[in-house]
DNA sequence: TGGGGTTTTGCGAATGTTTCGCAAATCCTG
DNA sequence: CAGGATTTGCGAAACATTCGCAAAACCCCA
């Protein structure tokens, strides 16, 4: 039950999000995969990345205007991204500072802290 | 020119957004206003919190699911959000401890910081 | 206090994203 | 290469959000 086919459309998009790491939409996923002649179905990116997702090795992000976009991301360790407000490409950011803010949290609010996001917005070093 | 009309429907949404700080939806706000029998329009709850939020008075958020929250928030001086996971309550937290991280960001990657946003996920003193 | 010009509202229709159902196509295994 | 399980593609929903426009509400000032 529940196997994992290795498809065509699959295997495209996983090698353009492979190529480009930067938050992408589903619709901009489908219109690149439709410019490289790899046509595949909206639903398909849909379902594709949201597979991805849950499986853990694709960020989701929901931008400013409420459209989710989508990011390949290895989970081993935890980190934050520190993305590129001109060029949109994405840096991973390690988060051990965060240990001591935690505890400073629950000591002053009494704030149990289970979970964070955080996300930096700048220009990279070579947009800059 | 652009005057600001104090009407009925403005002054519901703002009483509704008071007395409770939490992030709502524009669909949330619009049901309890209509179960408190202060019918407004779904346009119009979006239309005030829009205004709301660009006058900097309401801070807007896009949740998991990936519809946009509003609450009422004062910007005097920069903070952050610890969100409970439970009931949704939002408890203010400066932000001085990112100064340094700016900096690290800076030597370490090159980035250059210029916003940042950061949402805490946890249990607050109350839930727990 | 009431008229008039401006601003808002409410409505329904339009837009844009995301999901769904289902038949046809694809994929793996033996 | 056949058979059964999984995926795809399509168009049709399901949502959230925005828009245009006529009607209603609001404020100002005579």
């Amino acid at each position: 039950m529940r196997a994992d086919y290795a498809t065509r459309p699959r295997g495209a998009i996983e090698r353009l999000l492979e190529s480009d790491r930067r938050y992408l939409s589903a619709t901009q996923i489908h219109t690149r995969l439709d410019v490289e002649q790899a046509r595949v179905s909206l639903a398909t990116v849909y379902r594709t990345l949201e597979r991805l997702h849950t499986k853990g090795t694709v960020s989701a992000r929901v931008d400013e205007r409420g459209e989710t976009t989508y990011m390949l991301c290895e989970p081993e360790h935890h980190h934050h991204h520190a993305i590129c407000r001109i060029c949109g490409r994405v840096e991973d950011v390690p988060c051990r500072a965060l240990d001591e803010f935690a505890s400073a949290l629950q000591q002053r609010y009494g704030f149990e802290l289970d979970g964070h996001a955080m996300e930096f917005s700048g220009v990279c070093n070579t947009c800059r």
